[in-house]
DNA sequence: TCGTGAGCCTTAAATTTGCTGAGCCTAATA
DNA sequence: TATTAGGCTCAGCAAATTTAAGGCTCACGA
């Protein structure tokens, strides 16, 4: 009843942004790492938002926080409209700079595969300007602002090729190597994101072993990979990322048994790609094998 | 080609509104009203933007700002957007408060209309807070936080009532008033924003004398109001917004002629009032007479 | 059952970012 | 030539974000 100033602010854009982050996503944590903010930020948006509301929109529990009834009732509304603005924001990017692609992708993939084919796509595609986001995790494309994403991943849609692992040492570690025995003596060098790789390669090639490594962990695969060249050891190689190395020799596999895992080198786009954009050409030459 | 930094921040969402409401609104000036900001927020919004897609979104001219191509043809997307996050907020606000309503309307509107209405509206309808927003031109609703809207127009959509206007005065002075041709000697006290008022009641009162008010011009009509009743002079009254100081005495009309304009007091919504919300008890009252 | 560790949110102070408000500039109007 | 309308610039201040520390549970193992 009371006759308000004379700017009567609306809600704040960021917070709402945040709220149907944290919603959607089930955690202020988990909305902060695709917001690329920090938790506290999230806190504030919701709070602010909740505050200014006079209502509460998530419960909050010690080991997180849940939706409330109101919380629940307005998400939908709010997801889908910032799934519409995302989507004008794709069409204003890619439309501002119709020959730039943003590619989303793990930082080894960047580094070991997709790094060495850029030389050639540059060539067969000229004027488009490639830029790379190195990422642990696949963005939500509906949010983030990539044109591409490349990450290994369960489904096999849009796979350019399937994961398949095996060991790979330098060349002069492998005459000590001849059967996978011999690794109870070596160095197996571990990846923190591929942990279970070992295991999972063990399980076929030495089954009932109950196999794990004994070695050092690093959390860039690049760096595993460039110290297993220098012959600190034996790491399992993905056949897509180790490729160049081993035509080059400066790899090898000292044993046969290869492992195919359930999880594929994966290529995809939100949207379906405009015919003749930059993001679909890109797209095709990476799919046709570079 | 390059690595990009660890966070690559999405564009700005206040900076996207920004561009939204001034491209829908034809300038930076009123987009900076809707927003509730000052222009140079608005500038400096839509230069952000712009700087960070590496392309323009306005032309620029000394008489103000126009779209370019690329700005129109991802002009629909966003307000598409826009829109449907406006219904989403409204959404939230009325399951947030489902007890209150807020209503936009002009100063005068308020406080002579609709205050005088409130007691009985209250009493009507306990448990319902109403809170009144006074601004001059009415809001757009998709974007303002408003439930209902009251003022004058054109359109006769949800109208309350037609507009009559007429001249009002305190009683003493309208005992020398007996034609309307003793105005020539009157104080005829002017509205800033009706300030064609007079002109319209003479061209019907007084045809074919190309009368002009002197006197003060206010730029409150309830100030205007106060004057009158004071003895100040004449003023256009408007039938819904002087009646109850007619019928207590405080302000009569001294002339027969009654003017109707082709403008209507119109009460309206954005979304169709959902049945039995408070917004729409309100609105069905106050439809109702009060 | 009790510690211990990990995950998640919150808080408070320091820093960065963004807003305001007054003045300047340009072009169109009178 | 004066005036008005609209947008731009910049110094000073207010608000949001980060950073770092803290508290609260759950899950695990003794």
């Amino acid at each position: 009843m009371a006759v308000s100033p004379p700017r009567p602010k609306d809600l704040p854009l960021n917070a709402l942004r945040a709220f149907e982050a944290a919603a959607r996503l089930g955690g202020f944590a988990a909305a902060a790492q695709e917001l690329g903010v920090t938790p506290g930020a999230v806190t504030a948006h919701v709070k602010a938002l909740e505050t200014q509301l006079g209502a509460a929109l998530f419960e909050r529990t010690a080991r997180g926080v849940e939706l409330n009834n109101l919380g629940k009732r307005v998400l939908p509304g709010f997801m889908d409209a910032f799934d519409a603005l995302g989507e004008a924001v794709q069409t204003l990017r890619s439309e501002a700079a119709p020959r730039t692609v943003h590619v989303a992708t793990l930082p080894s993939i960047a580094q070991l595969w997709l790094s060495p084919r850029l030389p050639a796509l540059r060539e067969a595609a000229p004027g488009i300007s490639i830029s790379i986001t190195a990422m642990e995790q696949p963005p939500n494309l509906k949010r983030a602002p990539h044109d591409l994403c490349l990450f290994y991943g369960e489904d096999g849609q849009g796979a350019l090729a399937r994961d398949v692992i095996f060991p790979v040492c330098a060349p002069a570690m492998a005459q000590r190597l001849k059967t996978p025995a011999d690794l109870a003596t070596a160095t197996c060098i571990s990846d923190a994101a591929w942990a279970d790789d070992w295991a999972a390669w063990a399980a076929q090639a030495m089954p009932g072993e109950g196999f794990s490594p004994r070695g050092p962990t690093y959390s860039l695969y690049t760096l595993a990979v460039a110290e297993a060249v220098n012959g600190a050891g034996l790491m399992i190689g993905h056949e897509s990322l180790v490729s160049d190395h081993l035509r080059r020799g400066e790899l090898v596999a000292p044993f046969e048994v290869r492992v195919t895992l359930d999880r594929y080198l994966r290529l995809w786009s939100d949207q379906p790609l405009a015919k003749g954009s930059a993001a679909a050409r890109v797209s095709e030459w990476l799919r046709a094998g570079g």
